[in-house]
RNA sequence: GCCCCUAUAGCUCAGUAGGCAGAGCGUCUCCAUGGUAAGGAGAAGGUCUGCGGUUCGAUUCCGCAUGGGGGCUCCA
């Protein structure tokens, strides 16, 4: 028997041997957790057949973490079933970071639950009990978990399990494998339908935690029972947990929600309504720095500005078909104008009027206010427009899910000559905005047709779903397909972005619009006198001005680059003698256009400086006798640096400079 | 929308086994004039989210509403 042994993919060698395993070759090394044979994943307690391809998959690999999670998801749910022997398994998958596994039990898990469950896992751990892969038939599965009503229906339609509802995980395409997890005895512990592979016992699962429960739907479905799901985590080491769970605690305190009070960037008034922010000042300052920056910018890219109402008769979105597709995501219709008479009997019909959930619809109004030529094409209509989606109540969050929202939006009215120009332009437009704030890793999405909530013609899509491919194409860029992801109307590719931290984030959305010209009529004069239909792109840069927002502050932890500080320097006197000093410096500094407070409150100079910290201020200025005798000043940076005796001027020239140059200090 | 959790001063949080509440920070006033992450003293500030119910009595127990959190589903 011969068996070629590849080691992450470099060196090879050939084994012979009979009945060898994996763990025969592995087994002395706890970082490899399976192994690859002929490219599929296998556990390591399995035979290795002769001729056979090996590669260890090794528990740091993406591959190794998911099949370590996975097993730690069989530990938690042994532990969920020996706490409360009427939990009925639902799923259990590996996810980022973590796993979860659903179970239907009568109550919901508490926090003391979990932390029960946490030490049940531990002596699972402990036991060192075998993961044993073990086939069956259907019909052996049926008896076997004739207790478990949800594997019971895994196994019933394992042709319908997609990755998408989880269950591709307890089963596979083909035939059934139970997972035993036996004892030092050989006894079996617990089991589990699974395809696998897993690690080869319990103790290869150094560093865990539950983190928290919820409600989840079977398989995804909100018209199917709710069980409560169990979130855990798992890495290799208790030094990688730790740091995952440090890493947590950072992104925690980088929370847009956490930083925007402290920061006193804006607020949700209970009185005004979910979802619905107000933004003081310091967000203000903050956010019309950004709108200045994009309007300036579309404005050399060839933009012209319109304004458009936020409510409208509800015509408009029957002829756009919002009242058709999207009438859901909508606030419900304002009746206007109803009279009766006095028996009450109608005198007058009223009116609906909506909340605009998207700009595009009066935006198609403007080009068709009159007659238009092929000359004016593209015909680039951009405005900040507020819109209104009645977001469900439990998915509004911070200013990341909102109900009242400011698009950057504009609408390309184009030929389909133009169309491919215009898409690749845009795609370098949005990536070099979106530069200014230090975001430059990104990939992109494509999302296609749902053909059972969409308008148009199946060849129509196909020609503006191609068009985005292509442009997407020449970027060079990562591409992910999202089928079935496009709104109504048309295709979609979203710009994703990962901030400082390694999030993604959906921000830019480019669309390609058949439709909607052709419900509103649009029409242009062709050179030779004909009326042609034009292409209507819909875009948005941040996406929402509120949402941008929100990532930007996680993005830059609050400590944003000081062309977007709300406060870009605060001057700080030595004592109250030099507060005139630092007041005519900072006189100049305004006269530079720069956002400067002196700091003459009662405070003591080193809580000046403290309380200017905690504001991420980036330029702190400080003056006492020798600076104000000198003409200088002392320069604190926002790492605690410093540079003494500076001159006021080249003081004023330096942050000027970084202003303009709009680079992070 | 669904499930669970949650709501005490501007913020972060104590507290009352049901007898009308407290700290730190912040705010205000005064003192202090201090060279790099909290100087000192005093004061103000709460219908304990709202509305019902139980009770002699509710901030506390129950119900509903509203806001918030974690998920599911959905999305910019």
């Amino acid at each position: 028997m011969s068996i070629t042994l590849s080691s992450d993919g470099e060196r090879q060698e050939t084994v012979t041997a009979t009945d060898t395993t994996g763990l025969d070759l592995y087994g002395d090394d706890r970082s490899v957790v399976a192994v690859r044979i002929n490219g599929e994943p296998r556990d390591l307690h399995l035979p290795i057949p002769d001729g056979a391809e090996v590669e260890p998959v090794r528990i740091d690999s993406p591959e190794g973490l998911s099949i370590l999670r996975h097993s730690a998801a069989h530990v938690a749910a042994q532990a969920v079933q020996a706490r409360h022997p009427d939990a009925k398994l639902g799923i259990g998958p590996p996810i980022t970071d973590g796993f979860y596994y659903d179970f239907d039990v009568p109550e919901p898990f508490t926090p003391d639950d979990l932390r029960e469950l946490e030490k049940g896992m531990s002596a699972i751990v402990k036991e060192r009990q075998r993961f044993r892969r073990r086939p069956v038939s259907d019909e052996e599965a049926r008896a076997e978990l004739a207790p478990e009503p949800y594997k019971l229906e895994l196994i019933a339609d394992k042709g319908a399990a997609t990755d998408a509802d989880g269950a591709s995980a307890e089963v596979g395409a083909g035939e059934l494998t139970i997972y035993d997890n036996l004892r030092r005895d050989g006894s079996t512990a617990w089991k589990d339908l699974c395809r696998g592979p897993h690690v080869p016992h319990t103790g290869y699962i150094p560093a865990f935690a539950l983190t928290r429960s919820s409600a989840a739907y079977w398989r995804g479905n909100q018209d199917n029972a709710s069980l409560q799901r169990l979130y855990g985590t798992a890495w290799p080491s208790k030094e990688a947990l730790k740091a995952y769970q440090t890493r947590q605690a950072e992104a925690a305190k980088r929370d847009h929600r956490k930083l925007g009070r402290e920061l006193d960037l804006f607020s949700f008034p209970e009185e005004i309504g979910s979802g619905l922010a107000v933004f003081h000042p310091k967000g203000g300052i903050l956010r019309k720095a950004m709108e200045d920056r994009s309007r300036e910018r579309h404005l050399d890219a060839g933009y012209e500005f319109v304004y458009t109402p936020h409510i409208s008769k509800a015509d408009l979105f029957e002829i756009s078909g919002h009242l058709g597709f999207y009438a859901e995501g909508m606030f419900p219709p304002m009746h206007l104008d109803e009279e009766h008479h006095l028996d009450g009997s109608l005198r007058r019909q009223g009116q609906d009027y909506y909340l605009k959930p998207m700009n595009c619809p009066m935006h198609c109004l403007i080009f068709r206010s009159r007659g238009r030529s092929y000359r004016e094409l593209p015909l680039r209509l951009f405005e900040f427009g507020s819109v209104y989606r009645y977001e469900m109540s439990g998915v509004v969050h911070g200013l990341t899910r909102v109900r009242g929202m400011t698009q950057d939006d504009a609408h390309i009215y184009c030929t389909e000559d133009q169309m491919q120009d215009e898409i690749k332009s845009l795609l370098r437009f949005v990536l070099d905005l979106l530069a200014d704030y230090g975001l430059d890793d990104f990939y992109l999405e494509l999302s296609t047709r749902d053909p059972e909530k969409s308008i148009g013609t199946e060849e129509d899509w196909e020609r503006a779903t191609a068009a985005l491919q292509r442009a997407a194409d020449d970027t060079g860029l990562d591409l992910v397909m999202d089928p079935g992801g496009a709104a109504f109307y048309a295709p979609k590719i979203s710009v994703q972005a990962r901030d400082a931290i390694g999030r993604t984030w959906q921000l830019s959305t480019i669309q390609v619009d058949l439709m909607l010209p052709e419900r509103f009529g649009l029409e242009i004069t062709a050179p030779d006198g004909t009326r042609q239909r034009p292409v209507m792109i819909h875009r948005a840069l941040f996406g929402s001005v509120e949402r941008f927002l929100g990532v930007l502050t996680e993005h830059y932890a609050g400590a944003f680059p000081p062309w977007l500080a709300p406060v870009q320097v605060v001057a700080v006197p030595v004592a109250s003698d030099y507060d005139g000093y630092l007041t005519d410096v900072a006189a100049r500094l305004r006269q530079a256009g720069v956002r400067v407070e002196v700091d003459t409150s009662d405070d003591r100079m080193g809580k000046k400086i403290r309380n200017a910290e905690q504001q991420k201020v980036p330029y702190i200025l400080i003056a006492g006798g020798e600076d104000e005798a000198a003409g200088a000043v002392s320069f604190r940076y926002r790492d605690r640096s410093q540079k003494n005796g500076v001159p006021a001027d080249d003081a004023i020239a330096e942050i000027t400079d970084a202003i303009a140059r709009r680079i992070q200090v």
